[in-house]
DNA sequence: TAACTGATTATAAAGGTTTTTATATTCATC
DNA sequence: GATGAATATAAAAACCTTTATAATCAGTTA
C-alpha cells in the first residue's frame, strides 16, 4: 500500500483515521492508498475504474460506513435530493395530509432523495412558497395539491423548467404530470346509488370554490347524474368543503327545516360528512328514512360512523405514491404525458 | 466604481452580470467592487464592515434577490437548517401527523429552517430513521414522538450531542425537552365526568402499549380517578388505542354484549372513539343512556359527531408549536430543563 | 520619525464532492 | 523498437460560503 501525503491534512495524516469525525472520500483514499478521484468513480461504479479496485474500494466505503456528504454533492452537481411538499394548511382534516406525506415518504425512501413539507395558509399567496423553492433552489421537484384550472403556479414551474406534479388537473393546455382522484365518476356514482335508492331531490356540498379543478368534476358528474336520472338538484347555498364544520352544521339545520330539503346529499370530505349529520339530526331528520347520504372519505373511519352513511374511498396514500414516482421520474426527463394517472372511487362495501 | 479581475471567473467578467443563474457572493462582490469576504460580512451585519458599505451591499443583494446557496453554507459551517420530524406512520387517523407538521411549520417558517418528514412503519426498528439522520448529519434537530418510559432514541442523541425534542416524557433520569399533553389529568377527569353522570363500572381503551410513555400516565390518571370515586374498573383485554378501527368495533360489541359490561368507557383517540360507538350500537345499547363515552380528539370532528359524546380536546398544533420553539431553542444552547412543557386538557362546551 | 491605533477591506484556505484534463502504464500492432 | 491505442489512476478546478489572517490607510501617540 503506497502511503502518500499530500500536505493538505492538517491533522496528521495517521490521526485521519482515528477521527472521530465522518469518513469522507479523502479517508477512502488514505485507507486505500489511491487518490479521491478513484474513489469517487469507483463508488458509482464508472467504467473508467478497474474492477479490483472498485471492489476494495466499495468494502472499505461498507466498512467504515461512508455516506456520502450531502453538501458536498449538492454544492458539486446542483442537485439537491430534495422533493417539497407544498400544501394548504387548512383543508386536511381527516388525515388527508398525513397519508399523503406516508405515500410520498413510502417511495423516496428508497431513494437518495428526502422530503420537505412547505405548508401555506389559504389567506396568503399560494404563489409565495412556490417561488420560494425556485428561488432559493431548495428542492428538485415539487408536488402540490388543490389545483386551478388555470393554475399560476404550474405556468411559472413549466416556465422555469422546474419537475413538478400536482394532485389534480388543470385546464391550460400544459401537459404536465399529476395524480387525481375521478371526481366526476365519484359525484355520478353517488347520484346514481342515491337515486337507486329510490331519492329524487339531490343536492351537493361543493366543492371548495371554482378555482380548484375538483370543483367542476364535482359538478360536471353531479349534473350528469342529475340528468340522466331526471331527479331535481337541490342546491346548498352558502357553504362548501372548506366552510368550518360549525357553519356547516348550523346551515345544514337551517336547509333541513326548510321547504325544500333534499333527501339526498352528496359531500366530498369525511369531515365535513359528520357535520352534515349532526345539521340533519338537529333537524329531527333520520339518515337511512329522511335523507340519505354520500360521502368520500380518505381515512376509513366512516366506515364504522353511525348511522351508516354510504362511502367512496380516495386512497391517498396511494396518490401520494402515484405522485413521487412521478416527479422523479419527471426529473429522470420522462414526458409529462406518460406521467398522469387517473384513480378511481371505490365503494365500501357497506358494514 | 473600481473594477477588478481576480482572474477566477472563466466567463467574462462582465458577462456575470447577464447570466440567467442565480447570483452569488461573487455576482455582489463585482457588483459593488468589493471582495466576497466584505460582501459576505456586510451581509451578515458583522462589526468589521463599514456603515456605508453595508448599506450599498445589503442594498444591491436585495434588488438582484440574492439568497444566500444552502449547500455552501452547510459545507462551510456544518449546519444543515433543517428540523427532521420522525414519526411512525399508523398511529396518526385523524389529522394528528397534519397538525403536528403545521404546527412546526408556523414555528419553522419565520427561520431559515426547514422541515423534512422521515416516516417509520411500527414493524421497523424506531432507531432507524434516527440512526440514518444522525449518521448522515441531515438534520441539526430532531422532533420525534411515541416516546417509551427507557427510550433508546433519547438516549442515543443525548450521547451523540444531537438536540431533540419529544412529544411525550420519558423516565430515565435524561433531562431533555419535550412537550406532552397531560393525558394523566386526561384520564383523571374523563373518569371524573362520567362518575359525575353517575357511572360506576368504568373502562378505558389502553394507549399503545405499556412501551409508551402515555399508557402509563393515562392508566394513573384513570386509577386514581376510580379509587376516589370508589368505583370499579371494567378492563379491555385484546384491544388497545393501535388496534385496528375494525377490530375495536367487533371486541366492543362482544364486550358489550356480555355479562359485565362497563357503563362508562374512557378513549384517548377520536378514531377509536367511533369505532367504539359503533361497537356499543351493534351491541343494541344507546350512548348516553346505557352508557357514556368520553374521549379525546386532536381534531374538531368528534364534536359534531352523533351521538354526542363528552370530548376533551389536544391541541396537536400547538404541540408542534412548542416543539418546533424547544428544538430551535435547544440548538441555540438553552438548557433543556427550560423546555420541557406540558398542556392541559380542555373540555369541549356541550353543543 | 517610527511605531501604534482603529477602521476598513483583501487574501487565502477550508469544507466534500464531481468533472475536466492530464499523466503513467500496459498491450497490441506494424 | 517505435507508434498508437486502450487502460488505470492522479491532479486540479469548480461549486459557494465562512473564517483566520494579512494588508492598507488614516490619524495618533511616543
Amino acid at each position: 500500500m503506497k502511503v502518500k501525503d499530500d500536505g493538505q491534512g492538517h491533522s496528521g495524516d495517521a490521526a485521519e483515521l482515528a477521527e472521530g469525525e465522518r469518513p469522507t472520500l479523502k479517508t477512502i483514499a488514505f485507507m486505500a492508498g489511491l487518490g479521491v478521484t478513484t474513489v469517487s468513480r469507483a463508488l458509482k461504479d464508472a467504467p473508467e475504474i478497474g474492477q479490483a479496485t472498485k471492489n476494495r474500494v466499495q468494502l472499505i466505503a461498507k466498512q467504515i460506513g461512508y455516506r456520502p456528504n450531502r453538501a458536498g454533492v449538492r454544492l458539486r452537481t446542483g442537485k439537491t435530493n430534495v422533493i417539497s411538499l407544498v400544501l394548504n394548511a387548512q383543508s386536511s382534516i381527516m388525515g388527508l395530509t398525513s397519508n399523503m406525506v406516508y405515500g410520498i415518504s413510502e417511495v423516496l425512501s428508497q431513494t437518495p432523495y428526502h422530503l420537505t413539507v412547505t405548508p401555506y395558509s389559504l389567506e396568503n399567496d399560494p404563489m409565495q412558497p412556490i417561488r420560494y423553492i425556485v428561488e432559493t433552489g431548495s428542492a428538485d421537484g415539487i408536488i402540490m395539491s388543490r389545483t386551478e384550472p388555470d393554475d399560476p403556479r404550474v405556468r411559472y414551474l413549466t416556465e422555469h423548467g422546474i419537475p413538478f406534479a400536482t394532485h389534480g388537473r388543470t385546464e391550460m393546455g400544459i401537459d404536465h404530470p399529476f395524480h387525481d382522484f375521478d371526481n366526476e365518476a365519484f359525484a355520478y356514482l353517488s347520484v346514481k346509488s342515491l337515486l337507486a335508492r329510490g331519492r329524487r331531490r339531490i343536492a351537493m356540498l361543493a366543492g371548495p370554490s371554482p378555482a380548484v379543478t375538483y370543483y367542476r368534476h364535482l359538478d360536471r358528474g353531479f349534473s350528469r347524474g342529475i340528468e340522466e336520472g331526471n331527479a331535481v338538484a337541490a342546491l346548498f347555498s352558502g357553504i362548501d368543503v372548506d366552510t368550518s364544520l360549525g357553519r356547516i352544521r348550523d346551515r345544514m339545520e337551517e336547509i333541513m327545516s326548510g321547504p325544500n330539503r333534499p333527501d339526498g346529499i352528496v359531500c366530498c370530505t369525511g369531515g365535513a360528512a359528520i357535520a352534515l349529520v349532526a345539521g340533519i339530526e338537529a333537524a329531527g331528520l333520520k339518515i337511512g328514512e329522511d335523507v340519505d347520504l354520500v360521502s368520500k372519505q380518505s381515512t376509513d373511519v366512516l366506515k364504522w360512523f353511525r348511522p351508516q352513511i354510504i362511502v367512496f374511498n380516495e386512497d391517498v396514500r396511494h396518490a401520494g405514491r402515484e405522485l413521487a414516482r412521478a416527479v422523479l421520474r419527471r426529473i429522470a426527463g420522462v414526458d409529462a404525458r406518460e406521467l398522469q394517472s387517473l384513480s378511481y372511487p371505490d365503494e365500501n362495501e357497506p358494514r
